[in-house]
RNA sequence: GGGCCCGUAGCCUAGCCCGGACAAGGCGCCGGCCUUCGGAGCCGGAGAUCCCGGGUUCAAAUCCCGGCGGGCCCGCCA
């Protein structure tokens, strides 16, 4: 190909002539990107354009004299031995630019038979050249059920696996199992409650779901029982903080004399009084602010000076407890809504739960056995997370995921490594002894050392802890080992993390540490592939108040809407209200298809670092996969109505047979629509690489529905099996077949189901 | 307080790294085309101080400086 550099070849050698300067100041000039070759904004100004005013203004040419300059540059390209090289037919001097047209009809055969032979493909492959590369993603813990927000994790890195396979690399899709931390432990805990009463997960629920459940509960009931004693402890001294305002209140009284204020002290002295009886402290409190704050605006600014200032002081008194309480009124919300839900799990997990820190013993406890491998408890470990796991199998499943491994925090290896870790840092200038702890000083390490220094950048380093005083590891620490065996242990050339944005500081230690330990190579090789959150309007996501919008219910949410979307346009149109759906079982698995279309195509519509947000009740917005799979199928019933047979499965017969046909497609001109078509589709491979750099998986989507687009403009316009004009014919129908065949690799890149008909 | 990221029509985004010709696409809205290969589509229309202010430049959404607004991070948590 290389359209473009013949270009610039051609316009160095022409302006060179033209204006006197030399090929190689011009060619640095390009270089410098003071003078830019890009496709013009329109057809009618030819394809590709320069803007020459750098040029025109260094060489001081009046505006007046811009038409000579014109025609002289012009000249000088059509006349020389490029022209014919670079496919140039004719170029053009408007307003400063030089446009240039391209014989797109050369460029149709030279990029059919690139692609119909599958030479594209195998250039693509070339660059990985089998190398071992791991993408980690996904990684939830395993206590509830994958979220939207793992769900985008999850499509970007199997996306930007596939992306990788197609770029030849030997690509590992692994999952990390964060086990070993505190959250697990909860899990464990409340299950271990459980067990001991007989209450086990049920067929009615999918399993990750019930864990899901009982680790929300197990939190909640753990932390309102937390609040709950804060709060009684609260209540004596904010009845005391009442007493006191109230003869506050009467001594402003007697120093103002301003009536109001003694009203406010009867309230205050009567409220104070109120602990005798059963009533709610909060609304006591909200009830003698409003009042302060009335009296405050009735007085005015000059005669409430001395009351603000007991104002200011109840409030920062009250601030606290009324924050609880807000906060207590949220766990027990929660705790009603799930408690719905399994009213068993419920009513065993609040009879056993009383005491917080009984709980908290236990759950450290749990922690400290697991990581001494009791066997015991690392039985109950193993089996929960491995239960939940099963259902994450389940989700992703759907969504056409499949982990080539679950590597365990808690393996052997990764303990082993773990260890190592300590003992290497333990012989590094950087380390720092306190109370037996082990600590990395970062902030020292970026002051000698170019590496981490460059790493953070303007950011403050750090400390890293390796081992806390316990002699205990952090999870920094096993991520650290987890580097190590995915490169050491499991020869990976290099390593992509896909994890949330909000562990970018702990990916840069976790590099920095590598470094530091002497494993330079492995620092430079892992790539941190961050993504943002997910956001959901009209709803706050909070896993530790069960409160999450589920992987599984945006599957199904959209499974509704392509049913009803489609069926409803049945009806409108020839069916009626008696609309026969004629394969149910196809029906529904065609459904299916076009849910995790949408939902993969959603999840991956936007660039990975910004946040994505979406209204959960407005998804009939977003259908760009049912519009990409539909495209997709049309491109194929063209192709399967020519030749009668199902294109996909004949794919090498086509190629063969349009490749024949070249020759009778020299003399065409190539309408507006299809040049936009076959510029997109040469576009392909350069987008491919330029993810692969920047990690902007979106682009690919992007991609698949800009080659959608130009298709559709295409075929709106132009008849093609039906077209008279043999040649225009088949240069038609080429066009269709080099969609469909880069559109099937884009759709195996991001995992779009694939679909043969609607 | 310090660091990083973001701010583009009513809404969601692309363009910014690497400055160029009317700021592109989708949703929603208004008006057409009800399927001769394809209507989950196509065509047309309305809708933008590219957050604000300054600077560099022949030329700024893009680069630089200063504000404003939002998010995230600054644990012997994971």
């Amino acid at each position: 190909m290389g359209i473009k550099e013949c270009l610039i070849n051609a316009l160095t050698d022409s302006l060179s002539r033209a204006v006197g300067m030399s090929r190689h100041e011009i060619s640095e000039l390009f270089k410098e990107l003071k003078l830019k070759l890009a496709p013009t904004p329109s057809p009618e100004l030819g394809d590709y354009g320069v803007a020459l005013h750098y040029i025109l203004h260094r060489e001081k040419i009046p505006r007046e004299e811009w038409g000579v300059f014109g025609e002289n540059i012009t000249r000088e390209l059509m006349s020389s031995s490029y022209r014919d090289k670079c496919y140039i037919v004719k170029a053009e001097f408007t307003n400063g630019y030089l446009n240039i047209w391209i014989d797109y009809p050369r460029i149709l055969r030279d990029y059919a038979v690139y692609v119909l032979t599958g030479r594209i493909f195998d250039e693509l492959k070339s660059r990985g050249r089998g190398r071992r590369v791991i993408v980690e993603h996904t990684s939830a813990n395993p206590i509830h059920p994958l979220h939207v927000g793992s769900g985008r994790n999850t499509v970007i890195g199997s996306t930007f696996a596939n992306l990788l396979r197609k770029l030849g690399y030997d690509v590992r899709e692994h999952f990390y199992v964060d086990d070993m931390g505190r959250q697990v432990a909860v899990l464990v805990y409340g299950v271990s409650l459980l067990s001991k009463r007989g209450v086990e997960p049920g067929p009615d629920r999918k399993i990750d779901h019930w864990y899901g459940i009982v680790y929300a509960l197990t939190n909640i009931l753990i932390e309102k029982a937390k609040l709950e004693k804060k709060l009684v402890e609260e209540a004596a001294r904010i009845h005391d903080v009442i007493s006191e305002a109230a003869e506050k209140l009467l001594g402003l009284y007697r120093v103002t004399g301003l009536a109001p204020i003694y009203e406010l002290h009867v309230s205050f002295k009567n409220a104070s009084w109120k602990k005798r009886y059963i009533h709610n402290l909060y609304q006591i409190i909200r009830r003698l602010d409003k009042l302060l704050e009335k009296t405050m605006k009735r007085l005015g600014n000059e005669e409430s000076k001395g009351l603000s200032k007991i104002v200011d002081w109840f409030r920062r008194e009250t601030s606290g407890f009324l924050e609880d309480y807000r906060e207590y009124m949220e766990y027990v919300e929660a705790e009603n809504r799930l408690g719905i839900l399994e009213p068993s799990v419920h009513d065993v997990l609040e009879e056993e739960i009383t005491d917080p820190l009984i709980a908290e013993e236990a759950i450290s406890e749990l922690m400290r056995k697991y990581e001494d491998e009791d066997p015991i408890v690392s039985d109950m470990f193993r089996k929960t997370a491995g239960d939940v796991l099963e259902g994450f199998r389940e989700t992703l499943g759907r969504i056409g995921v499949v982990f080539d491994e679950y590597d365990w925090e808690s393996s052997r290896e990764i303990r082993g490594l773990t260890r190592l870790v300590v003992e290497k840092a333990l012989s590094t200038p950087y380390v720092v002894l306190e109370d037996n702890a082990v600590i990395l000083d970062l902030g020292k390490a970026a002051r000698e050392d170019d590496y981490v220094r460059e790493l953070f950048g303007g950011e403050e380093p750090g400390r890293f802890v390796l081992r806390r005083s316990d002699g205990t590891t952090l999870y920094g620490t096993r991520d650290v080992a987890y580097s190590i065996y995915k490169f050491g242990k499991l020869g990976a050339e290099k390593v992509y993390n896909v994890i949330a944005h909000e562990q970018a500081r702990e990916q840069k230690q976790v590099k920095a540490a590598l470094h530091l330990l002497g494993y330079h190579d492995y620092a430079e090789k892992l790539v941190h592939l961050d993504y943002e959150m997910v956001n959901l309007k009209g709803f706050s996501m909070s896993s530790r108040r069960g409160r999450i919008y589920t992987l599984d219910e945006l599957i199904d949410d959209y499974v509704e809407i392509v049913v009803r979307d489609y069926l409803e346009n049945k009806i409108r149109g020839v069916g009626g209200l008696k609309y026969r759906i004629e394969n149910l079982e196809e029906f529904q698995s065609t459904a299916e298809k076009l849910a995790v279309a949408n939902t993969r195509a959603l999840l991956l519509s936007i660039d990975p670092r910004k946040t994505l947000a979406f209204d959960p009740s407005k998804l009939q917005e977003h259908l760009e996969g049912s519009w990409i799979l539909y495209t997709y199928v049309r491109l194929q019933s063209i192709l399967r109505k020519h030749y009668g047979y199902e294109p996909l499965e004949h794919l090498e017969e086509i190629g063969r047979d349009l490749i024949d046909k070249l020759d009778s497609i020299k003399e065409i001109f190539l309408e507006r629509s299809e040049k936009e078509l076959l510029e997109s589709l040469l576009g392909y491979p350069e987008t491919l690489l330029t993810v692969e750099e920047s990690l902007e998986t979106n682009k690919l989507l992007e991609k698949a529905m800009d080659i959608c687009m130009k298709a559709n403009k295409f075929y709106e316009e132009l008849p093609v099996l039906s077209e008279k004009d043999r040649g225009k014919k088949y240069t038609r129908l080429i066009l269709v077949a080099l969609t469909m065949i880069i559109l099937k690799e884009l759709l195996e890149i991001m995992k779009l189901p694939k679909l043969k008909v609607v």
